[in-house]
DNA sequence: AGCACGCCGACT
DNA sequence: GTCGGCGTGCTC
């Protein structure tokens, strides 16, 4: 009698390793294979999990398996490099395996239930089989004799190879080659192949064509290119081309960008090149759409897939190219949960695939460059802008000793008066949303906080509201100091809602759009506003960092950066080049198309060192000294990071248990460096105390391990008091 | 994460 | 005498 499999199965629930079941009842005929659903029994409830292994003998107590209720899937739902890329980044990020590899699945598949069975699968030969030389195949003789009878046919449904005795892994041999494709029966109505552009594509600069040229021989295997492009240089461009290419191959293209950067007018650029085989995937989509895009990339329905940080682990069983856009981007890692980095992951997915990645940006992440230099990873440049658009002129406004109004000072609304009167558009940012930052009273000097954070509370005059914006916390805005009741209250520094307020009194008669989360709280208000501002009309933009990504603003021609100051004397090692990403990226906003623009940067520290740098010499000649700063501190990418948080409503408890895991981690892994524990940025919000441990080596293996021994400490007993904490690997905050 | 088991206060 | 508070601990 032949013994059961043993299925390994991870379940949605806080452990580190898979559980073992056995089958289900009556299931002796039934495949199991890993990517399948799972419905079993833990503790006393039913749950969805996923079959990562499928092993003939367990170490636990065999007695004691249970069994499988359910499996609902025909074949997997999870294709092997998915399931690796969960594993994995459960493990590099010191995460539950179920947490990583579960979460992969869409809400809308986890319930367990009976999908509509996939739609049966269909042989076809490729272009490039259906050009080979007779003799191609001479060492293969099955396979020869497979693609002829597939040219033969056209089309060969999967259930009759089987019956005309062709294996599968024959097929699947010449899938690996590109010479045969199977897709889903129902859906082979029209060709895989690339729909023909609606208009001719722009013409490449010289700089574009030979970074497409070197994509393109990249195409077929592993490689991580930088492609470093100023705004306006055409990456996008490339990105079309090199993906026409891999969709010629048969093949699928991964397009991830930052969270406000998938706007419609990038989906509307992709849609005009690949028309209707693109799937979008963004956090706005619900459980229903989000399933749809996902099976439509699953089944290879869709060819190209566009989407932000999660649209990673979309199956897409014959992907060919990766690329990440604007990589530097901080919405790219995870701040929650399991706290990944998409772009990091993704060059771990182009490897197991065996495909290139491209990660694009004209502001590139320090990492990156080091990268470069190291030789892990490739770079191309594209230096100037595409067409005939002239960079940006950049200038830095001294404004020291001079009364500003909103924010502004006399000179920079005279600028924007007479960009106005030539017809022009400008912009105005400000990183800071509402009225303004602090609410104080002028005779006792009370100040406006947060009942549950140790932050300051931003004073909102259009809802009349005193407002916390890292817990939500809102109360009305007194119009008498809850100190001493004077009436003498003062609103000081300025947020969009100010600048936009004296913008209105200053230029009357023309259109002021504040963009900030407050008042773009739908994808449509915005797309409704673009829309309006693309007519042309003189106006103002006035907003934050929002302003800065995805959207082009061709009638653009000055953009005035209020204050940036705050960046310039962070604690923070990362805040100087954010500021610069910053800077350069709303920068590029301006001057995109036959008009020249000008940026004009107000400042109290006209003399600062990198600012100067960034201004004068550009992103480049700005951070290579960071770089360098960072090598002489034993910072990233010099190093390696892991950040242990802990928070609890009492603050002493959250930090005795890190001086704990400190003391112990000083006597088992005496290699690491560790500081702290000290309070966090910012030490208590929404009620909970924050305390951090930053732990640094510059060999990754060795931080690995004593965060392995931090999670059996923790694992073994829950520190008393502690109400949350988090193991951050390559965290983007620290210390 | 859920959910059960477990050991101490005010209720039909 | 029970219903129920959320502290601790486990899930193949």
């Amino acid at each position: 009698m032949p013994t059961e499999p043993i299925l390994r199965i991870a379940v949605p629930a806080p452990l580190r390793h898979a559980l073992d079941y056995l089958p289900p009842e009556n299931s002796r005929s039934q495949q199991f294979q890993p990517g399948m659903r799972a419905v079993v029994p833990l503790g006393s409830r039913r749950v969805v999990g996923v079959i990562m292994e499928v092993a003939s003998d367990t170490e636990f107590d065999a007695t004691k398996l249970k069994r499988v209720v359910d499996i609902p899937d025909a074949e997997p739902v999870l294709p092997p490099d998915i399931l690796q890329l969960g594993r994995w980044a459960a493990q590099y990020y010191h995460a539950m395996l179920g947490e990583a590899v579960v979460n992969t699945l869409p809400v809308a598949l986890r319930d367990g239930k009976h999908r509509n069975r996939v739609a049966a699968l269909e042989w076809q030969p490729t272009s490039l089989g259906a050009g080979l030389s007779g003799t191609a195949l001479n060492r293969a003789p099955q396979q020869a004799d497979a693609l002829r009878i597939l040219l033969a046919r056209g089309a060969v449904p999967a259930a009759e190879c089987r019956a005309l005795g062709i294996a599968n892994a024959t097929l699947k041999a010449l899938q690996h080659k590109g010479l045969a494709i199977s897709r889903p029966i129902e859906d082979s109505i029209g060709p895989p192949a690339v729909i023909a552009p609606s208009h001719s594509p722009p013409a490449l600069n010289d700089a574009q064509a030979h970074a497409l040229e070197v994509l393109e021989n990249g195409i077929g295997r592993f490689g991580c290119v930088l492609l470093e492009g100023v705004t306006g240089s055409g990456k996008t461009e490339v990105y079309l081309r090199l993906i026409e290419r891999v969709l010629a191959r048969q093949q699928q293209a991964l397009v991830l960008v930052p969270e406000i950067g998938l706007t419609p007018q990038t989906e509307r650029r992709f849609a005009a090149r690949f028309g209707e085989r693109i799937a979008v995937m963004h956090s706005g989509l619900g459980d229903a759409a989000r399933l749809r895009a996902w099976e439509h990339g699953a089944s290879g329905r869709a060819r190209v897939v566009i989407g932000t940080r999660s649209a990673l682990f979309s199956p897409l069983p014959e992907l060919g190219v990766i690329i990440v856009d604007e990589e530097h981007d901080a919405s790219f890692k995870q701040q929650e949960g399991l706290r990944y980095s998409a772009r990091d992951l993704a060059v771990y997915r182009a490897r197991l695939r065996d495909i290139p990645i491209v990660l694009g940006s004209a502001t590139p992440s320090p990492e990156s460059i080091a990268n470069c230099q190291s030789g892990r990873f490739s770079l191309l440049s594209l230096p100037e802008r595409a067409g005939t658009a002239k960079p940006p002129e950049v200038q830095l406004l001294d404004v020291r000793r001079l009364d500003l109004e909103g924010g502004m000072s006399e000179t920079l609304l005279q600028r924007i008066a007479e960009e106005l009167g030539a017809g022009n558009q400008v912009l105005v940012f400000l990183n800071r949303r509402g009225w303004a930052p602090l609410f104080t009273c002028s005779d006792c000097g009370w100040m406006a906080s947060c009942r549950d954070c140790d932050a300051r509370l931003t004073v909102h005059r259009d809802r009349e509201l005193l407002w916390c914006h890292h817990c939500d916390y809102r109360i009305r805005l007194p119009t008498a100091c809850p100190g001493c009741g004077s009436a003498s209250l003062l609103a000081l520094g300025t947020g969009t809602e100010r600048s936009e307020h004296t913008l209105q009194r200053r230029f009357a008669g023309y259109a002021i759009h504040r963009i900030d989360s407050g008042t773009m709280q739908t994808r449509n208000a915005m797309e409704k506003l673009i829309a309006e501002i693309e007519r042309g009309e003189p106006c103002i933009l006035v907003g934050t960092q929002m302003l800065a990504k995805g959207h082009h603003f061709p009638g653009v021609t000055l953009v005035a950066i209020v204050d940036l100051d705050a960046g310039l004397f962070s604690a923070d090692y990362r805040a100087a080049e954010r500021t610069g990403q910053l800077l350069v990226q709303v920068a590029g906003r301006a001057g995109r198309a036959d008009r020249p623009g000008q940026v004009i940067v107000q400042t109290l520290h006209p003399t600062h060192p990198w600012l100067l740098r960034l201004v004068h010499s550009g992103y480049r000649a700005f951070i290579d000294p960071i770089l360098d700063a960072r090598k002489l501190r034993g910072l990233p990418p010099h190093a390696h990071l892991a950040l242990l948080r802990a928070e609890s409503r009492n603050p002493d408890d959250a930090q005795r248990a890190l001086q704990d895991l400190k003391q112990l981690l000083l006597a088992r892994h005496p290699g690491v460096s560790i500081l702290g524990p000290v309070p966090a940025a910012m030490p208590r919000r929404a009620g909970l105390h924050r305390v951090h441990l930053l732990i640094k080596h510059h060999m990754r293996a060795p931080l690995h391990a004593a965060l392995d021994t931090v999670c059996r400490s923790l694992d073994a007993q829950r520190p008393p008091g502690v109400d949350r904490w988090s193991i951050d690997v390559d965290p983007l905050e620290s210390a």
